[in-house]
DNA sequence: AAATTTACTGACCAGTCAGTCAGTAAATTT
DNA sequence: AAATTTACTGACTGACTGGTCAGTAAATTT
C-alpha cells in the first residue's frame, strides 16, 4: 500500500494548477501532492459516472499526469477506489468526533449541534460525496461499505444515541424507539447530500438551509413532550 | 425503436418459469413474454451492479435467453435501460394516483396512509430498485432521471402538498414551510429504499415497519399544533 | 410434406480500457 | 559536467464486451 499520510499532503503542495493547458508544461515533479490530486480527480469523476464507467485515462488526465504516474502511487483501479474512501473517511471521523466533547445547553440544542454540524464540515463539504459514492458501489465493493459502515455510520449512530438518550432521561424528550429515532434523524441529511449528487441536476432546487431548519425543528417538536399525546 | 407496451404484455403471459434449468431447454418460443423477462433481469442486474459494469450476456443468460435475442427486443444496452425505468414507473405512476381519492378523515391520517401506502406499494417492492438505480445513474442518464423527475417525485410531492395544506387549512397543523416539509417526509422513506439496496447488506439491519412507523409518529407530532411552541 | 415464416442462437468482430514497461527528462550526486 | 537516481510518459497489449449476422429449428402455411 502505496497512500499515506494523504491528508496532510494536500493544502502543503498547491502551487500550480495547470492541468489541462493546451501548452505542453514542462514535466513537473511533485510526489508528494501527486497521491491527493489523483484521489481528488478520481473521487469526482467516481461520483459523477460510476466507478466501472470512469476511465483511469480521465481520472490521470485531471489530475493532469499520465495514466503511468497513477500507477505509481496506486496498485490498481480498485486500491485508488480504496483510497478515495478512506481519505474521505479520515476527515469525516475527526470532525464527528470534536462535536460531542461537553456539550451544555437543551438536548433539542445539541441535536441541533450535531446535525446542523455534520452538515457543514461533511455533507456540503466535497466529502459529501463519498456518501453517494459509498451508496452506488457497495455491492460491487463490499468490504469497502463494510468499513465505512463501522467507522462512520456506526459512530455517527452513537452520538445522535447520546443526544437522543440524554433528552430522555431529563424528561425534554418523550419515550421512544432511540434506535429508529436515529435513523430518522438521519436519513433526510443523507437523502439531502446524495440529492445533491443525483437528481439535483434536473433542474429541482432544494434550499439546503431551509432544508435542514425544517427537519430540525419537526424532528425537535416531535420529540419533545407535550400534553396531547397520542 | 422496438419497445413499447411492455407493462401490458407483462402480467398477460407468464406461464413457464424455469430461466436457470441445467437441462439444455427446448427452444422456447415466447415473443410477448420476453420484454418483460429481460427488463425484469436487467433491473436486477443493474441495481446491483450499476449499469456500466452489468453485461449483457448475463442479462440475457437471467433472463434464460441468448444476446441475440436480447438484441431483438432492445436495440442498444442504453434503449433496455430506459425501457427498465419506464416500466419501473409506469405502475409507480397507478399506485399513486389511487391514493388521495376522496380521504376522509384526518389529515395526519391521510399523511400516514400516503407515506405507508407509498412503502407497500412501491418501496417495499422490487419497484424500489428503480430508486436507487436512478439516484446512481441520474448523471449518466440525465433525460432519464429528468423523466423519473418530472413523472414521479414532482407528483408525488403534489400529493403531500396537498395533504400538509389540507391540515393547515383545517388548523390541524402548524403554518410551516409546506415545500421543505414535503421533502422532508419524503426523504426518510427514499432513504429506506436506498438502504435496502446499498449498505442493507453491511449487516445492519433496519426494521422498515418500525422506521416507518417512527417517521410518520415523528413527523406527525412535529407538524401538530401545541401550546408549547418554538 | 414441402415451403415459408418466425423466434432464437452463438460465433464472431471491432472498439475500449486496465495494466505494463522501455524510454525520457528533471533533479541530485559525484 | 559526467554519472546516477527519480519522477514521469505514452505507446503497447491482452482481455473483455457491446453489437452483428449467418445459420438453425420450431411453428405455420401451402
Amino acid at each position: 500500500m502505496v497512500v499515506q499520510s494523504l491528508v496532510e499532503t494536500t493544502s502543503a503542495a498547491i502551487q500550480e494548477h495547470d492541468a489541462q493547458d493546451a501548452a505542453p508544461s514542462p514535466r513537473r515533479r511533485r510526489k508528494d501532492a501527486r497521491p491527493s490530486e489523483l484521489t481528488a480527480a478520481a473521487l469526482d469523476l467516481f461520483v459523477e459516472k460510476g466507478f466501472a464507467a470512469t476511465r483511469l485515462d480521465d481520472v490521470a488526465a485531471r489530475a493532469g499526469v499520465s495514466k503511468g504516474t497513477l500507477y505509481l502511487y496506486f496498485d490498481s483501479k480498485e486500491a485508488l477506489f480504496k483510497a478515495v474512501i478512506e481519505e474521505g473517511i479520515v476527515p469525516a471521523l475527526a470532525a464527528a468526533e470534536q462535536q460531542l466533547a461537553g456539550y451544555q445547553g437543551t438536548s433539542a440544542g445539541l441535536l441541533q449541534a450535531l446535525l446542523n454540524g455534520w452538515w457543514q464540515q461533511i455533507g456540503n463539504t466535497h466529502l459529501g460525496g463519498v456518501v453517494k459514492l459509498i451508496i452506488s458501489e457497495s455491492r460491487n465493493f463490499p468490504d469497502a461499505a463494510q468499513y465505512y459502515h463501522d467507522h462512520v455510520i456506526v459512530r455517527g449512530r452513537s452520538l445522535l444515541r447520546a443526544a437522543l438518550n440524554r433528552g430522555i432521561a431529563t424528561g425534554e424528550f418523550r419515550e421512544m424507539n432511540v434506535e429508529s429515532c436515529i435513523d430518522v434523524a438521519i436519513a433526510p441529511l443523507l437523502m439531502l447530500v446524495i440529492w445533491r449528487y443525483s437528481l439535483c441536476f434536473c433542474g429541482n432546487d432544494i434550499d439546503p438551509a431551509e432544508f435542514l431548519r425544517t427537519h430540525v425543528d419537526l424532528l425537535v417538536n416531535g420529540l419533545q413532550r407535550k400534553e396531547t399525546n397520542q
